[in-house]
DNA sequence: TGTATAAGCTAAATCGATTTAGTATGTTTG
DNA sequence: CAAACATACTAAATCGATTTAGCTTATACA
């Protein structure tokens, strides 16, 4: 039933001649290897009449390039990470590469697991969301000068290409804006992870705090926690217990999700007196009531710099002296009416 | 640098013993090959020792068998395709296969390109959401016995694997709903193709609306022109040229979206009015304000449907009397505030 | 004692490409 | 005219596994 596809082989066969032959012509070296311009038509020609492609397995064993890439991220039904998918395997695809997702669920042992498969699957290239404990192996991919490079969390202390968003700059300048607009009791909501995305974002928002000598007030909700449900109660409790509150900071975008339930569920007047603010935007915040003011990662950058770090890599057009690059990308503040624009927009109508 | 990994030679080297005994030890045919038990120890020992994994690439190329599958949809970032996407991963983990994803943009080159290239990667099997014009594609891959399944979409007239949803029943119940809460002028926004998943939810609609004898009123929006800014003026007339319009039903997520921008924008008044009614379920409808009634796709249904038909035409378990079976999944009609129960919400407050 | 059968192991072909190191001509050139 | 070089093409090794066919030696049975 299966019939079986053209090889070099059959080409070769067919037309009398070795395979080597076809496989300089198909290759392009018919000049440099000396093949009559006869005999380059007529394997061509053959070639496309057969509709020849190449077995990318046999390829791929031989010359130990696969023409994959894999992207790892935390979790791939996540916007923040699927967008960034759709772009990325643009980029590739327009390259000749092909993209392998995966998500990790920010666990050790799965990252592991994955990454060593795909080692094993001859990827040549690797776009990692990094799990807390897996620098050592990320280290291993290095030594073997596998192509790395790091996407929205690093390692201080590793010498490895990465791209991440400048987030301690970004909670800075939102938790300002907030205190501009005159609110005095921010909360910051995260998780208790001490990658350095989350202790980043946690910094900018001290840091805004105490220039201007406001009370600090953290919710830490431990990271094997952060399903909605618990999130719920946890942030429930965090707002019950501080009365004083007029604003909360969402430091990720799941986070948000919990929390505006919370205050749909629990507290719909406080919506509209909150300042509201939240990390990465999703489509429906700008239609929100109110309109949800949001920090906004963008995507097409954070995607274009990941290529341009990996691409050269992939190529080994890559000098000593430059080998590691970290680039830091700044977010958007996309100022909506939660963070205080209400009153303004409001007063439209 | 790169260290060679280890291979089957090495082994065999190091030990002094044929790779035909590694081999057979190593799938675990000692016994069956009559290896003894101190040297098929000694294998087992050494292979852990030096952490031996087998290279697939040269096992693809000797089986035949990749381990890949391939996830093929419109559009990975479209969180439907994403969370299916996650859920497949994982099922496709635990059986020992790899998950490709790419997105065709319902494009028939780019689904062709897709196929093809995957096709001589090697590819197990294929999971795609059809684009119009892929039917003698898909064909051939019958032919040539590699599993296929559609997914949401289908050819009526091609025998093929498929799992979608009951886009007829689902559309009928939810403007059945519609109905019985009253409303009497229910708009139906769509888009232009003729594909098996946008026709049939037209149908259901038009069945309900000829059941109560109302009045339709269907707006198609060209696909090509679905773009945020051209759906937004495209709904805008739509809603300006029906003065008596009192519902809307939206028939994509991407539509829906559109559909709430002009809502919020150009008639913040009418939005707790009209009855709305979106397919696809989002995280923020339940907190929306008014929380959206949607019809919901049974993500994890779909994704175990899937994966139940893909399997076994993996494994080559399939009889062939029952070679092909078309999975009619359920949707749920998630009934909120904006198709009418609205009014009850609001006098809990 | 002779022969079948089992036990224990291996050589070599194979999958489909790439690439090195040729061979056999033809053509220049000093 | 012989050495040097260019042209046109190919045999065979290689990547790392699987698998067929077979080769010894040991044991069983009649």
């Amino acid at each position: 039933m299966k019939k079986k596809a053209v090889s070099i082989k059959t080409i070769a066969a067919n037309l009398n001649i070795s395979v080597t032959t076809v496989s300089f012509v198909l290759n392009g070296k018919a000049k440099e290897k000396h093949i009559s311009k006869l005999l380059t038509q007529k394997v061509l020609d053959y070639a496309k009449e057969v509709n020849y492609r190449p077995n990318q397995i046999a390829q791929s064993l031989r010359t130990g390039k696969s023409n994959l890439l894999v992207f790892m991220v935390e979790d791939i039904s996540n916007s923040f990470f699927s967008k960034l998918a759709r772009i990325i395997e643009d980029i590739a695809y327009e390259e000749g590469y092909k993209v392998i997702f995966c998500s990790n669920e920010n666990d050790d042992e799965k990252s592991n697991d994955l990454i060593s498969l795909f080692k094993f699957r001859q990827a040549d290239g690797f776009i990692i969301v990094p799990s807390p404990g897996i620098k050592s192996t990320i280290q291993e991919l290095i030594d073997e000068n596998i192509p790395v490079v790091l996407l929205d969390r690093y390692f201080p202390d590793l010498d490895c290409n990465s791209v991440v968003i400048d987030n301690n700059e970004a909670t800075f300048k939102a938790t300002s804006h907030l205190i501009q607009n005159g609110f005095k009791n921010i909360g910051f909501i995260t998780t208790d992870s001490d990658q350095t995305q989350m202790q980043d974002r946690l910094l900018g928002y001290e840091k805004a705090i105490e220039e201007s000598s406001l009370n600090r007030h953290v919710l830490k909700i431990p990271y094997n926690e952060t399903s909605n449900g618990k999130s719920k109660s946890a942030i429930k409790s965090f707002i019950d217990e501080h009365k004083k509150l007029d604003a909360v900071f969402f430091a990720t975008n799941y986070l948000t999700r919990s929390g505006l339930e919370v205050l749909k569920e629990d507290a719909p007047h406080l919506i509209h007196e909150f300042g509201i603010i939240t990390f990465d935007d999703n489509e429906l915040f700008k239609i929100y009531n109110p309109t949800i003011t949001a920090v906004s990662q963008p995507l097409t950058e954070i995607s274009t710099e990941l290529m341009k770090l990996l691409l050269p890599l992939l190529k080994h057009e890559v000098v000593k002296e430059e080998r590691v690059k970290n680039v830091l990308v700044q977010a958007e503040l996309i100022i909506r009416e939660s963070s205080g624009a209400k009153k303004l927009v409001k007063s439209q109508f």
